[in-house]
DNA sequence: AATGAATGAGTCTTCATTCAT
DNA sequence: CATGAATGAAGACTCATTCAT
């Protein structure tokens, strides 16, 4: 991992670590962690397997590497920040969109280092503390505080966080899993999401 | 493979498969598919590694037989039957009971052998047809009958069934990467889990 | 290798060597020794693996007793005896046909276990013993006494006759290489060999 | 299997290879293709197991490069063709030299993969295309254009020519199987084989 | 005498990693 | 810094042989 202070080199350095970490995360998506080859991240990286070594401490580094990058582009951002002001409905329908718009573009590439991430704990603990944790304190302060305003009503607001969050991640799940209705009717799968969310299944009498 | 008419025969077939099983399973739960060897998880069997492949094709069969016997243990029993004509709420906690405390008991050996499920089509099709599906298409039948019924309201059955279904799968997703309010809250998720879905978080006016 | 003086037993054993023997013969000349396996020996032969223990020291035994028994097969009968009265040239064309008649008969077998033959110095001097010099060591008589009576010519009959030995066994070598116009025509062959053989390819003046 | 177009490298590329091939062939011929492993032909070469496989795809392919190299030496040179000039006793003789002497040298090498090139129909193929069918079609015109001229008689030259090269062919076999009479008088064979080939057994009566 | 499950040494092959150029 | 040939440890899988039943 070369170590510099001059800027430009820097920017190269940069570059490079990105050109290789691309083609892991193409070749750990088609292949899998494990089948991966380092001679092919290579081939398409465009660069010799020698020169991973020089960027990489070694093929988990890639892995980590990966995670860490895709966390700086993920960043709640202002977006967000909008959404907070308006309906809660709106957010989170903003919120299912963009995570799960955000991770079906890195799909493959989840699937794909998901095994090393959940068997090693310390890619686990990145894992969780970037993309899972955030997004979950970001809703639970959202939700508590339309619940005490009373728009909302839940009495365990971190679990009942959880549990929407869950949904989000489990519904991409059945879709990995190849569930039919799901790839069909993903969609309309916001709306029934957020009905499903905020009115419940039990009918509401009077409307 | 042996293939005999000779129940006594048959029996012993039988136990050795489970004996190489529980081996796979516990050292793939340890390692996860890769790193796990044959050798070793002929050690932990008690066997020679030869042996193993006396009742099992390759190591990717192993997985296939830990999903496999998984599967026959975990048939929709009488128990749903019964839950079918209990009310609607009643019966989804105990399919959440049911379902999240057998699938932790084999949640490390899910967590191992996840990867190998998410990457190969082949098992990816056979865990979901086996695990998913049957459940999905049985909450399915019961709540479109409560829709009819009236009890409930859904726009569009399969898909919220979906929904509920994936709440489950992520939480225990959730759990799995550790966070922490749900595994502290674990107890207590099924009584979220329910007034999430059936009350939904909007406030009931005269309620 | 059971040993016993009763004659029943005696014939049961010798039935059973050759079952065993038959289905070697028949999966050698298939995989070659190497890549024939005694399990698929013994699923052939019907019997179990370990049967094949009780009558054989080991893989390569088999080898060794299906030479020998090929061997029993194959003395020079009294056909040859026969022959021997005849012309020169008849014997030799009596000799063509039937060697090659009856190795081709074999020939995938001799094809499968020439490796063995040609790696093992015990094999290959067994074989050459048994098959080898005791033809040529018939036609090396006969042709000596032709030679005296002035009714053939050789400088050096000894390593003539090998000379033609060596043909009837290179042909058989070509055919096996798939060589086009051997195969085509095989039936011409002894006509041709004989016009070679005793006329030469220098034209005969007078005739 | 390094592919460039520097020059100098691909030297080495050649070199490393026939180090290999060297090796290979020297273990093949000691042991046998079987019985050869690529722990010893490593050693022998004086590399690790892994380079071999940078320049073979597998232990199949050295019998590949080994015959495929041999073929190389092997074109049919000037020599030949001078000898085509010459009279149809002389060029046969010079081929018996040539083909018996090139192939004794690498004897042990036939031996050892003659077995694989006799079971596997590629090898075959590639063996009797590269070694067999020139020779016979070299021998076949010479032989074809001096009937013509009526120096010699043959009724079918190309089954004739199949016999004359089988005799080569049969006779390298019936040494290899360790006749005696044969590697005694070796060095006197030409003779032999050109006196039976050109004048047969048959006297000449008025020579 | 027959069985066939168990054995485990032995092999080919892969691939992350190193290092001389 | 880049290269890519060389490395060799490691692992899945095979199969001849044994032996308890």
């Amino acid at each position: 991992m070369p170590a510099t202070q001059d800027p430009i080199r820097e920017q190269l350095v940069a570059a490079r670590r990105n050109q290789i970490l691309d083609a892991a995360a193409k070749v750990f998506a088609e292949k899998g962690f494990h089948r991966a080859t380092t001679k092919e991240i290579a081939q398409v990286a465009g660069v010799s397997e020698g020169t991973i070594y020089n960027y990489f401490a070694n093929k988990g580094d890639l892995v980590i590497g990966i995670i860490t990058r895709l966390a700086k582009f993920d960043q709640l951002d202002s977006e967000f920040a909008q959404a907070f002001q308006s309906d809660a409905r709106g957010l989170l329908t903003a919120i299912f969109r963009d995570r799960t718009g955000r991770i079906e573009q890195n799909m493959e590439m989840v699937r794909a280092v998901l095994p090393e991430i959940l068997i090693s704990p310390e890619l686990r603990e990145r894992f969780y503390q970037q993309f899972v944790l955030p997004i979950a304190e970001f809703i639970e302060k959202n939700v508590q505080a339309r619940v005490e305003m009373g728009y909302l009503e839940a009495a365990n607001v971190p679990l009942t966080v959880r549990a929407v969050q869950g949904m989000f991640v489990g519904l991409l799940i059945l879709r990995v899993l190849g569930d039919k209705p799901l790839q069909a009717g993903w969609d309309d799968m916001p709306e029934v999401v957020m009905a499903l969310i905020f009115d419940g299944l039990r009918p509401r009498d009077g409307e």
